[in-house]
RNA sequence: GGCCCGUUGGUCAAACGGCUAAGACACGGCCCUUUCACGGCUGAGAUAAGGGUUCGAUUCCCUUACGGGUCACCA
């Protein structure tokens, strides 16, 4: 059975590569059947943020990242909130000592001077001089006893890795206040909660044999790692809360679509084999592999965001993306009798964000006032001449149609047989009619479904208005 | 600086040691089209450098360069 965990520390913002690794964590678990649990690792509490907690809270929700096991889920092994579980890691600490596995240390926090490294002075007091210490108390840390010699572990992702233990300091474990370090609750809880899989970014990567040494000391099997290559903001550079560097509420903020932002970032260290590039987080469950990730770090690409966002847009059931955008539609398009519905689904494959929506959308009010030159379009093979007759002749054939029967598809039809009478090709017909009706070089739709929209009186009276600029010429 | 990791087009990335090094975003062109977009086709663009092993190296080894990570009573 499979166990993840994601272990956030809340100390602010969630930024995406948080999420990610959250995601994977996820997926790893969920691939297999297995159980996500969310422990919340606030051991650091002079960082400690308030609003920090429901931040990861409500990001996990929202991207349906939903735990099976922690803070109000319940489970086997909580509570999930390290702080409130304080007293649980010391007695861990206190078998180490047995053990000669770890020690007491009164040194002060601060290093006396020129001294760059912790030099294992308290390893070698005597036990008289402790009990009188500890009898006085005197303030105290648990250091970890890190013995001689190497450690080669296997991590899934980059492979075996040694390093030698003149590397690793006799590592706090715990700390004056009595709180354990990350290090430490780290590995009590990971065993204590049963985790399988220890996912995590690549910045742990050298201080794994530490946990290992852990795991070893208590007797316990060491957990599978995967370790994530790292994820760099557009300038190559590590993502950091000071920097502001994409958060997932910003990026909410910007328009993104959750499911779009999931898809982007499992992306990012991953491929899938099959070459496809749109997934909903269930079928990434469906496809994940620990295989399928790589080593080398990654940039984020805000550009193929936006275009992954535009992919989730499009495939939006019609009603769902309009729910989304009516807002925006109101605050863009007050002109009474529009139907908005119509509206939101000839925008709805051609933006990459909601809130592209207005700009075009803009002519529906107010006609902009555009140079007469729109109307020569030279791929369309319409000068002025062309757009003059176009619009001269359909106007009193649009005139005799009923409101009844003011559709596009009608429309359309005449628009054609007028342009044939004409001896006009589609285009030449239907450009200027196009053009007279949006202002505008492109509009979210053609020239029929422009006049539908738009009613046969606004049709008529901006036809007029393309005429007599066309006149003015 | 020591140690650890990485390096395939601008970006994301694929390729048991074996065709002409995939595909996606962005960019250019073309087609389709009732404009733009969508869609389809297409173009340009990459194995960091040098050595070795091999019939054959993006792939394995070494060196160099560059980038990053880590060396806390932070996580």
């Amino acid at each position: 059975m499979v166990r993840t965990r994601f272990a956030p520390s809340p100390t602010g913002n969630m930024h995406i590569g948080n999420l990610r690794t959250a995601l994977f964590e996820y997926l790893i678990a969920k691939n297999s059947n297995g159980t996500f649990v969310l422990r919340i690792e606030d051991t650091d509490q002079n960082r400690y943020v308030e609003s920090a907690m429901d931040i990861i809270f409500d990001t996990l929700r929202i991207t349906g990242l939903n735990y099976d096991e922690g803070p109000g889920v319940g489970g086997n092994y909580g509570p999930y909130i390290q702080s409130e579980r304080k007293d649980h890691y010391m007695p861990y600490a206190k078998e180490l000592i047995e053990k000669g596995k770890a020690y007491y240390c009164f040194c002060s926090k601060d290093m006396p001077e020129g001294q760059q490294k912790y030099n294992r002075h308290c390893a070698n007091l005597n036990q008289n001089e402790i009990d009188s210490k500890l009898a006085t108390s005197e303030p105290f840390v648990i250091r970890q006893l890190i013995p001689e010699g190497k450690t080669t572990f296997c991590d899934e992702v980059f492979g075996s890795i040694t390093i030698d233990h003149e590397e690793i300091e006799d590592q706090i474990l715990i700390k004056s206040d009595g709180m354990p370090t990350y290090n430490f609750a780290n590995v009590i809880d990971d065993h204590t909660m049963a985790i399988t899989h220890v996912v995590r970014g690549s910045e742990y990567l050298t201080s794994t044999p530490k946990y290992n040494l852990l795991y070893e000391s208590f007797g316990w099997d060491v957990p599978v790692y995967v370790h994530l290559p790292l994820m760099l903001n557009e300038q190559g550079e590590k993502l950091s809360k000071r920097r502001g560097d994409a958060s997932f509420q910003e990026l909410l903020d910007q328009g993104h679509l959750p499911e779009a932002v999931i898809n982007y970032i499992a992306f990012l260290g991953w491929s899938s084999p099959d070459n496809r590039e749109y997934f909903t987080l269930a079928e990434l469950v469906e496809a994940f592999a620990i295989k399928n990730i790589s080593k080398s770090p990654s940039l984020f690409d805000s550009k193929k965001l936006a275009w992954m966002n535009g992919e989730h847009i499009k495939r939006l059931p019609e009603d769902v993306f309009y729910d989304m955008a009516l807002p925006v539609l109101q605050s863009a398009v007050h002109t009474p009798g529009i139907n908005l519905k119509d509206v939101s689904k000839m925008v709805q494959s051609r933006i990459l964000f909601v809130k592209d929506i207005p700009e075009l959308v803009d002519f529906i009010d107010k006609l902009p006032n555009y140079d007469v030159d729109l109307f020569i379009n030279k791929k369309m093979k319409t000068d002025a001449a062309i757009a003059l007759q176009s619009l001269e002749s359909i106007i009193p054939i649009f005139n005799d149609i009923s409101i009844e029967n003011w559709n596009n598809r009608t429309l359309y039809e005449v628009a054609i047989e007028c342009g044939k009478s004409l001896s006009l090709k589609n285009s030449q017909m239907l450009w200027p009619i196009r053009t007279a009706l949006s202002g505008k070089p492109s509009s979210p739709c053609g020239a029929s479904e422009l006049c539908a929209l738009l009613g046969k009186e606004e049709t008529l009276k901006r036809m007029d208005i393309g005429i007599n600029k066309l006149k003015a010429l």
